[in-house]
RNA sequence: GGCGGUAUAGCCAAGUGGUAAGGCAGAGGUCUGCAAAACCUUCAUCACCGGUUCAAAUCCGGUUACCGCCUCCA
């Protein structure tokens, strides 16, 4: 049975889809105003890994993430730049998809694009300033949080409380057209020469919160299981986006709440965009295994927060990298196995049984690592027998594929050596049979230079690509 | 100021009442022509103080430190 950790309730609940064995879930993607940082990676591979477990389960998952590709910063990096806002988007969306297919995150059901769905945004708030719990003012549409009952539940803020923090701000321009300090905008007028669309309150565009309540409604319906997204989203973005949701449909909007933890920088600081200490997925994958960054980022539990540092990095590196010499020496063991009987079925089941357990446990990676581990064990102590049965190997190799691709990880995918590699290869072992070791040991070296391994085992000789 | 999170070995990190999983690094050993890989052995009393209990990392009270949200941010 899956539990999972709601931030609406602080518990972990059973996990119960509106639909039997399908499963509709939205996560909040980035604003398209530069690359993905490992901050934003990591709130991506986080649902991914949510998204490829539910999937391991046996669900259909309809996975909705969405692209704000209109708001003060884009128009800012598009003036910067001397071009339009449509084609930073269009630049950084193609990023994005490149960025994330490196890390081998798959691609979502639907990416919807907020100025894609304009006319449903102005109906939207249309309708919400129809049951007036929005009002106009001075072309721009706000949001009467007070008159949503169940405002700041999520993030269990205190709207009084809110106000007051919220008073600090009074005396900015966006404050002062506001009824109440706490109120939101929905609409925002637009400026002179700025990028706009025609409304009902004049030239303007979407304010923040409102597509994504748009569009996960549009594609999921009015109530969905899963909303995903940073810790730092939970207010005032998903508070927001609740009440706008749930005023204008009077039914619960999302059942399940998950959030992601930071990942942080030296001093347990969060690496953000706007402190400036990020690094691009776009700028690390050149000097990094994408596999490895893809490792480092899943085997963490989502909601913990992940320290960024190049020790870390290596620790990741360490640990796949121990993970694919088991699946590969084992897989090595097929070309002299024989055709016995299967016995180890039954102690690999075990250990899919307990990585499930440990999964189900709001997704607990690092208890379903540590199966992933057993697996290693089981395959590393099998593949030293002198004989093996082809089944076992392929039942162990099998349970391995099937749970690190969990994690996003691809163990299968050994590259074939050149024929030149093969012939040195060869030449090597002539010269060891024959004793020959000052030759076979210079060969090995000069392979080694060459990033191929190679290790004598009874079975012959084993090689692997060191990247 | 309000709300929330975290504190376990050199590092990463499981573990919500019964005498501390797993990984990396380290030490010793086996195997190997030498290596490599692997295997075996070894390595902590859980931030601090007090309490409850036969028994606490785990419950209760308090203290300290760090982090996040409350303004754009995954």
């Amino acid at each position: 049975m899956l539990k999972i950790f709601n931030t609406m309730t602080r518990e972990k609940e059973e996990f119960k889809p509106l639909t039997p064995n399908e499963v509709k879930m939205y996560v909040c993607g980035p604003t398209v105003y530069n690359y993905i940082h490992i901050g934003n990676a990591r709130s991506i591979v986080a649902f991914d890994t949510v998204r490829r477990y539910l999937e391991f389960l046996g669900y259909k998952v309809n996975f909705v993430s969405n692209f704000t590709d209109v708001d003060d910063k884009m128009i800012k990096e598009a003036n910067k730049e001397g071009i339009t806002v449509p084609e930073v988007a269009d630049r950084f969306i193609k990023a994005f998809y490149e960025d994330i297919a490196a890390i081998n995150v798959k691609k979502a059901t639907k990416n919807p694009r907020a100025t894609e769905n304009i006319p449903e945004i102005i109906a939207f708030v249309q309708d919400l300033i129809d049951k007036d719990y929005a009002y106009e003012s001075q072309g721009d549409v706000f949001y009467r949080a007070r008159k949503f009952q169940h405002y700041g539940e999520l993030s269990g803020q205190d709207i009084d409380q809110l106000v007051e923090g919220a008073s600090e701000h009074i005396g900015d321009a966006e404050f002062d057209k506001k009824q109440d300090p706490i109120d939101f905008v929905l609409w925002k007028k637009a400026k002179p020469n700025e990028i706009s669309w025609d409304s009902p309150w004049g030239a303007g565009r979407p304010g923040w919160h409102i597509e994504c309540s748009v569009m996960s409604t549009k594609y999921l319906g009015d109530t969905f299981d899963i909303h995903g997204g940073g810790q730092d989203l939970e207010f005032p973005h998903h508070e927001n986006e609740i009440a706008q949701s749930e005023a204008k449909t009077g039914k619960k909007f999302v059942n399940y709440w998950m959030h992601n933890g930071f990942v942080t920088v030296e001093d347990n600081e969060k690496m953000s965009k706007s402190l400036g200490n990020f690094v691009t997925v776009h700028d690390l994958v050149k000097t990094t295994d994408p596999q490895v960054l893809r490792f480092f980022l899943s085997s963490t539990h989502y909601r913990r927060p992940l320290e960024y540092s190049q020790s870390n990095l290596q620790k990741a590196a360490d640990n796949l990298y121990k993970i694919k010499t088991a699946y590969n020496n084992l897989k090595f063991r097929l070309k002299d196995a024989t055709d016995d009987k299967i016995d180890i079925q039954t102690q690999v089941a075990k250990v899919e049984e307990d990585f499930k357990t440990a999964m189900n446990d709001d997704f607990n990676v690092q208890n379903g690592l540590t199966e992933i581990f057993n697996l290693v064990s089981l395959a590393n102590s099998y593949s030293a027998q002198a004989t093996v049965a082809k089944n076992d190997v392929n039942v162990i190799l099998k349970a391995m594929v099937d749970l690190t691709s969990i994690l996003g990880i691809e163990l299968d995918n050994q590259k074939d050596l050149s024929d030149e590699i093969q012939k040195m290869v060869d030449k090597r072992d002539e010269a060891r049979a024959n004793k020959d070791f000052a030759t076979s040991d210079k060969l090995r070296d000069h392979l080694k230079e060459m990033g191929v391994i190679l290790e004598d085992t009874p079975q012959g000789t084993r090689w692997h690509i060191n990247d």
